[in-house]
DNA sequence: CGTTATATTCCAGTAACTGGAATGTTGGGC
DNA sequence: GCCCAACATTCCAGTTACTGGAATATAACG
């Protein structure tokens, strides 16, 4: 059984963070000691560190919780999790074709403006018409 | 002098907004009726549409301030717009590469996932892992 | 035994709004 | 002149995923 610091620095992760993990039931430490430290086993790690790294590819918290969730069941199908991966493949796609039309435009108008001392800016002319 | 909700519909923001963006002082509706109206002219209008297009292009509001303070100085010099206009530009490359690789590393998850009944999952084995 | 490190809970703040409640005002029709 | 709908006001809470800090208790080390 580790403390909370010691799971934490197991997992890589920040102590409040696992805290918060465990105030919304993502992560559900074993017990607590008399003192009332939370006490986690290797179980809660694995968790932490699923959860670290599902986060690290942008999944959502609610996502993690799903995500475990298939973890965790044995009877599970692989067809669920690739669900949940094509529809944060597809999150990815929308915000980076967002990303890249705003780039474009913004990179268009950097380049007319010409940055010097006078007061005539094309970027601003755009943002007020 | 329009109402706030006649000066949202105008620049085409909610009317929740606008009363958000006065709070905080981006915009500074002339003064009020006698029964506490916000009453707003076409400067604060300007200001408005100003900001969505700001707003649009991924400027924080923070931004959007520094973002109006040149665009009412007519002092200003272009390079003050430029140097923000690359610096939101820096922004979007550093998220755009991060989605890049995020992407790339799902994706690859993603193809190796059967997606079919049975359990076996790479994607939940490197999350594991 | 004292000091330090770590644990606890709770409150507040972040970014940029958005929803809703309780209440006051305005404009038009009757 | 009255009524009602539409609009205005303020204030509080919720969103996401933590993070910082305060006040306090416990553990570990020398």
């Amino acid at each position: 059984m580790m403390t909370i610091g010691e799971v934490a620095a197991a997992a890589d992760l920040p102590t409040k963070t696992v805290r918060y993990y465990a105030d919304i039931g993502l992560v559900t430490p074993g017990g607590r000691s008399e003192a009332g430290y939370r006490l986690c086993g290797t179980d809660e790690l694995a968790r932490l560190v699923f959860v670290r790294r599902a986060r690290s590819f942008g999944f959502s918290v609610d996502a993690c919780r799903d995500l475990l969730g298939l973890y965790g069941d044995r009877a599970r199908s692989s067809r669920d999790v690739k669900a949940l991966a094509l529809e944060r493949l597809a999150e990815i796609d929308a915000r980076m074709a967002e990303l890249e039309a705003l780039r474009a435009e913004l990179a268009r108008l950097a380049t007319a403006c010409q940055g010097d001392d006078r007061p005539d800016c094309p970027i601003l002319e755009t943002l007020a018409t």
